[in-house]
DNA sequence: TGACGTCAAGATCCG
DNA sequence: CGGATCTTGACGTCA
């Protein structure tokens, strides 16, 4: 079971990936641009390599517009050797890449421009893959599309256009059910007729169900017939709904105990798990070493993404944790997580907030210039909590 | 016509 | 002028 985060990595030094807007898009361009965002994507798989993060999924946009200049765009000669280091890594690596172009790729349209479009839309993803020399196991996650008032006629159309795609697409696609339109038993149908495997999303179930009485195990052990040899490893979707936000918005984090709940329902020899969440990469990182990888040296960095967040709002968390770390033998990735999450869902104390500030201030104190002191001290020797806010 | 989702670019504001 | 904050863009479908 691999576990992985979508397109890019948060707090991670010169991963940021540039765009442009469609005004501005001259070749010369994109093309600089598209550099910068392989050097960035370079960047994400190191980092990947470096946390045991084996599954990850690349941005559409790492090349700006890339599907309606495709043909013309000569990003991969102008980067090959990038590219190749791109590629050796990742299969040096034995990591999982996959791409998924969003919600405006539609094949089963009925608008001839639009099916055009997403054709040109899936080339390119199919071409970005096919450069870096990736088997068919990396794979471009697609969704049916619409249905126009008439299921029957949009999943005509889809087979259509499906049956006349190149295989260097066929080959890669696979389809996902979606939050609104496709349910899960409908993808299920249409990819035993196409020959194409399913990936099954568990919130776009929650809030589109094909049969509210069966669990996700169940969907995932019918999409797991729709994988073969060929296609590697069975790939789910997996998020947590926001509790605030409207239905289907992602979490901001993937609170850690129902997720370990949904890995003890799946079913033997589970499969490949890709999160979208807002944190991507935090929690990749927290969710591969509570299930798979305890790893002591990866727990003490974390702590030290978290340990000013939960000092602000929990000191006996924060001591708490201190004293779990202090031995070194154990597994104590989840009591650490769970006592994280606890911690950062408590309010923040101005108190608590001014102590963690001196924490961190002791970094800076003596490399500071009389000035940043000020700054920093602005009503004199004591830092003043009273009109803190204002200062900061 | 706006919501949906996404995240930089671009624009504007502020001191 | 620099940094912070708000708005726009680019895509297609559906209510």
């Amino acid at each position: 079971m691999r576990i992985g985060y979508a397109c890019l990595a948060i707090a991670l030094e010169g991963a940021q990936l540039k765009t442009c807007t469609l005004k501005t898009a001259q070749t010369e361009r994109v093309l600089s641009l598209a550099g910068k965002n392989f050097a960035a994507l370079e960047r994400m798989i190191d980092y990947n390599i470096s946390n045991h993060i084996s599954f990850y999924r690349i941005s559409s946009d790492i090349v700006p517009f890339g599907s309606r200049i495709t043909a013309g765009l000569p990003w991969d000669t102008a980067y090959s050797n990038r590219l190749a280091s791109i590629a050796a890594k990742i299969k040096n690596s034995n990591m999982r890449v996959s791409m998924h172009p969003g919600q405006y790729t539609v094949l089963n349209s009925p608008d001839g421009g639009v099916v055009r479009r997403a054709i040109e839309d899936l080339t390119y993803h199919a071409r970005f893959l096919g450069q870096l020399e990736l088997d068919t196991t990396h794979k471009i996650i697609l969704h049916i599309g619409g249905k126009y008032g008439d299921a029957a006629s949009a999943l005509l159309r889809f087979k259509q256009v499906y049956r006349d795609l190149p295989a260097a697409i066929t080959e890669r696609l696979v389809l996902e059910n979606d939050g609104s339109i496709f349910r899960i038993d409908e993808v299920l149908d249409l990819c035993h007729r196409i020959g194409a495997p399913a990936v099954y999303d568990n919130l776009h179930n929650a809030i589109n169900p094909a049969d509210k009485t069966k669990s996700d195990a169940y969907w995932i052990k019918l999409c797991r017939e729709t994988w073969h040899d060929k296609d590697g490893a069975q790939k789910t979707h997996y998020s947590q709904q926001h509790p605030a936000k409207l239905r289907g918005a992602h979490s901001d984090t993937i609170a850690i105990d129902p997720f370990l709940d949904y890995c003890r329902s799946l079913p033997y020899n589970a499969p490949d798990i890709m999160l979208e969440v807002k944190d991507k990469n935090r929690s990749a990182v927290k969710c591969v070493l509570c299930a798979s990888l305890p790893n002591q040296y990866l727990l003490e960095t974390e702590w030290g993404r978290y340990k000013y967040a939960v000092l602000e709002r929990s000191p006996n968390d924060y001591q708490f944790i201190r004293e779990l770390l202090k031995d070194k033998l154990g597994d104590h990735a989840l009591l650490f997580y769970q006592t994280v999450e606890r911690a950062l869902a408590l309010s923040v104390d101005t108190g608590r907030a001014v102590n963690a500030l001196e924490h961190v201030w002791g970094y800076f104190a003596d490399m500071a210039s009389p000035s940043e002191i000020r700054s920093y001290r602005p009503c004199g020797t004591d830092i003043c909590a009273d009109h803190s806010s204002s200062h900061r």
